[in-house]
DNA sequence: GCTTAGGATGTAACCGTTTTCAGAAAGTGC
DNA sequence: GCACTTTCTGAAAACGGTTACATCCTAAGC
């Protein structure tokens, strides 16, 4: 009707700014930087964003100021309740923080990593979390190109050049294979997650094989089981290796879940943990402890570890200095799954 | 130095169109309708962006064409094996048709998800997937005025006027219920989940008291306990269920975590299950099977549920006409956790 | 051969913010 | 009272796409 009423027409912040009576950058320097408007000014926007119900709108406001407080993290799956712990961790540090977090699952396929990756990229995060230093080749130069932060996260490797923060999972494995030993077991197998994509499962391998070697011990091919990951798949393994005629006296699990493979298949098969078979898990979840026997495992703080990652990030989008590689301990929690290895047979 | 050079400072998409020759509405119509462009000038601008590297600008396309393709999924916790299991089910469904996930968390806290919805619809997301039809009163007004279309999943209730899909939580308690009263017991406990701001736990709650009333069969209020979601606090619990005097000979679970907390706890106070206690979970996880005794149980298509959810927007936002309530069917699934109630002592 | 319908392409306005720059207002010091 | 800072505020140009509209071509219809 009249020119007033053209006004009501506006959209967004124009139309809080018409509301107040003010120009659309005192609306905008009020809600990003409120010291920089005045106070009587500020109030005035506060009570016209209220009445209109003004929602800012996100896109516009990444796509002008280039930046979008938003990190992303891709893991290759959220049904796990390791990956879901660190999410939830992560995501709550940074919402406290003033961060969002785009998350998104490759399904342990690099390819799809490298594809999520540009996805969020696209999307203007300002970082990316990735889970361990194993990659697509592809997305080193991706990241690269774009200047996109970075962090890899749940392993430790002072040596590269990329930040990370983790445990050294190397070390996590030596020691619980190293308990075993000192338990007096000789004979020692080992069930782990498939290691093809996952420096996290390789690097336990190689940790335990050390700890191995290191005591003369020997390890045939047939103690080495590689699982995925469900229950499923770990009693199966665990039915085989109790089947052996020659089996080990104590097995060491490439994580918690296939911990309780080998121990629900011991119980089955009527072997009696620890007397007959000695476990040790990896992770320690809920589980660990409430089970009988209660699992011998490596405790590892998940929270911390993704927490830090957020931490490491956040810190070098706004320009301080952080440490690129920390290390977050782990601790071997010693329960009822272990013990001395039977008495010599014969 | 000259003219051309001017072009090769050009940034994202007038980038491509310089180097393939063409104008950059062309280039966004190879990509985002490749019909409506010439094969040969498609193939020359796929080149284009493939040497230049190029990545579009979510945020530039959002504001511009006001779709974004995104849903948003307000969950309480990502940290339980149904949520998780649901989001990825979504997550793998919609990105099958080219859409993402913006997911965050409430913590149980409806203000909390209010707020999340409002960060979500800031976003610019095409829909919103949202647990349960508990919410704060002014997020149904938040969506409205804001034409955001939007489903409650994980529960059924056909006389609302919102869409929603799930199972009918009070149906499938009731039928949990009735098992036990099969099998003939009279005296039955529930240890339920914290029923407020969950409506889920309530229409358990609810269908297992009908059923117990319609059979005529009392529940002392100190047969009813509820308890927060960890196995400690479903241990605490069934330790003082099972510690009364005068206690129950059945025990229906609000799901199957604190179903496994009552079996942990009668094992280790010397109670056989299902002899002395039989025991009825909800959910039917993957621990459920394995467990021994395992455990009976209502089993839930979460999956399917959340597939469906995404469904339900997906084929609102393409202008489809579907329906609106989505019953999603439940089964029990009898294992060794029930059995007929002990004899008559006396 | 001329008209015309229709498809392929280009031009440029617009989406809702932020931010640079400049101008107005309000203090300061003398 | 005047020149000079210092604050506060507004005008307008990006940001990187999409899309309505205009234009140019080509081929069909007569």
């Amino acid at each position: 009707m009249n020119a007033p009423s053209a006004k009501l027409t506006k959209q967004g912040i124009r139309a809080v700014a018409a509301r107040a009576g003010v120009s659309t950058a005192s609306v905008s320097r009020a809600l990003n930087n409120p010291d920089a408007v005045s106070p009587s000014l500020r109030a005035r926007i506060a009570q016209a964003i209220e009445a209109v119900g003004y929602i800012p709108h996100a896109p516009a406001r990444i796509l002008s100021s280039r930046r979008s407080r938003t990190l992303g993290a891709i893991v290759p799956t959220i049904d796990n309740t390791m990956f879901a712990r660190g999410i939830a961790s992560l995501q709550k540090y940074l919402s406290s923080v003033g961060y969002m977090l785009f998350l998104t699952t490759s399904g342990y396929d690099l390819d799809v990593e490298l594809q999520q990756a540009r996805n969020l990229i696209g999307r203007g995060v300002d970082g990316l979390v990735l889970r361990g230093d194993c990659h697509h080749e592809g997305l080193r130069k991706l990241l690269a190109d774009n200047a996109v932060p970075f962090i890899n996260v749940g392993i430790y490797q002072p040596d590269r050049p990329y930040p990370c923060v983790g445990t050294n999972n190397e070390a996590a494995a030596h020691r619980a294979a190293e308990h075993v030993i000192e338990l007096g077991h000789r004979r020692i197998g080992i069930v782990s997650a498939l290691q093809r994509n996952n420096d996290r499962a390789g690097a336990r391998v190689a940790g335990f094989r050390r700890a191995l070697a290191e005591n003369c011990l020997e390890l045939p091919p047939e103690w080495h089981v590689e699982v995925p990951y469900t229950l499923d798949d770990a009693r199966e393994a665990a039915r085989h290796l109790l089947n052996l005629k020659n089996r080990p006296t104590a097995v060491v699990c490439g994580n918690d879940v296939i911990a309780y493979g080998v121990l629900l298949e011991a119980e089955r098969s009527g072997f009696s943990v620890p007397r007959d078979l000695s476990v040790v898990g990896f992770d320690d979840l809920d589980w660990s402890r409430h089970l009988r026997p209660s699992l011998t495992t490596i405790q590892v703080p998940t929270d911390e570890t993704w927490q830090r990652a957020g931490e490491y990030l956040v810190r070098s989008l706004a320009g301080e200095q952080t440490i690129m590689h920390r290390e977050i301990d782990f601790s071997l929690v010693v329960r009822e799954s272990t013990a001395p290895p039977p008495a010599i047979p014969k």
